[in-house]
DNA sequence: TGTAATTCGTTAGCCTTGCTAACTAATATC
DNA sequence: GATATTAGTTAGCAAGGCTAACGAATTACA
């Protein structure tokens, strides 16, 4: 079990990858004006991609309240590239569909997002480009436990 | 020069590092609430520590476009962590400054970030560490070339 | 020198996306 | 059948992003 140095370690190494996600992510969001979609419906609609949720999962998986996943899948209606219908077993339930146009807006959304990001990693040599990989796989890992409850 | 292989490696990397990212801030961030001082200081804060900028340097550091930043520097100053000084060489300018009451704000709220995403990684063995350590840096590297321009 | 162009920042006004509080409708419980 | 719980919605607020349009200061140059 890990003393106090390493928690210093830690901290030191947490920081400059807040600060990393940070300005990363920033750069990949330049190209989301273009898209038509916004970047919370890009990001629901990814969820959707493995297949029709209830508000409630999806506001879950979004980390955000029901409320805000309430208005942003209206607008995703509106907007066509999502459609709520009534579960018919239990009248209070919505389930959320991505229309394909909404797959389509996705696609091309997140490859410009992408795009960039892969524009970025291909100034990397090789070994870089693995040792960033597997610092995802990582980054995955600990992430995908622990559930998420605030 | 890498070819086209390559090039899908990098977008397969950059879409998995995109989600991570994503994840991991929304996990980082749900502290924030607790210090006082908003994200998006925060972030200011962090800028100015390293010392005083002006408005517009501050802006293209933070990526965003100067009204936004003279309009969050406004917000810094109301609250009393930071301060705008005019350039005594050249009037148009803009000195914007951390005040103490900044930098304790910032380091309290930034503990409360790093110490999350620190959580996270004490949950690694030492050599997973040590890949993202690593992945980190190279990040790191490559947004820092390239000034960012839209 | 005086006018025109440029630069720095601000103001105004818009949009998106978070939140909480308070509500309605539907279902489950006792 | 009354009550409690659950799912979503509505209303209203704040933060933080943008563009367009502007004022003031500085620089360039005819």
């Amino acid at each position: 079990m890990p003393g106090r140095a390493s928690r210093a370690r830690e901290r030191e190494v947490a920081d400059r990858l807040h600060s990393a996600a940070i300005h990363l992510l920033r750069r990949a969001r330049r190209t989301d004006p273009l898209t038509g979609v916004s970047p919370a419906q890009l990001s629901a609609l990814s969820v959707l991609m493995s297949g029709p949720k209830t508000l409630g999962e999806l506001a879950a998986a979004e980390q955000v309240r029901p409320p805000t996943m309430s208005r942003l899948v209206s607008a995703m209606e509106r907007g066509g590239v999502a459609r709520k219908l009534t579960d018919r077993d239990d009248a209070r339930v919505i389930r959320v569909h991505a229309t394909r146009r909404g797959l389509r807006a996705l696609s091309r959304g997140r490859a410009m997002r992408i795009e960039a990001i892969a524009g970025l990693l291909s100034e990397l040599d090789p070994d870089d480009l693995v040792t960033v990989e597997r610092a995802v796989g990582t980054i995955e890992k600990i992430l995908g436990q622990r559930p998420a409850r605030r």
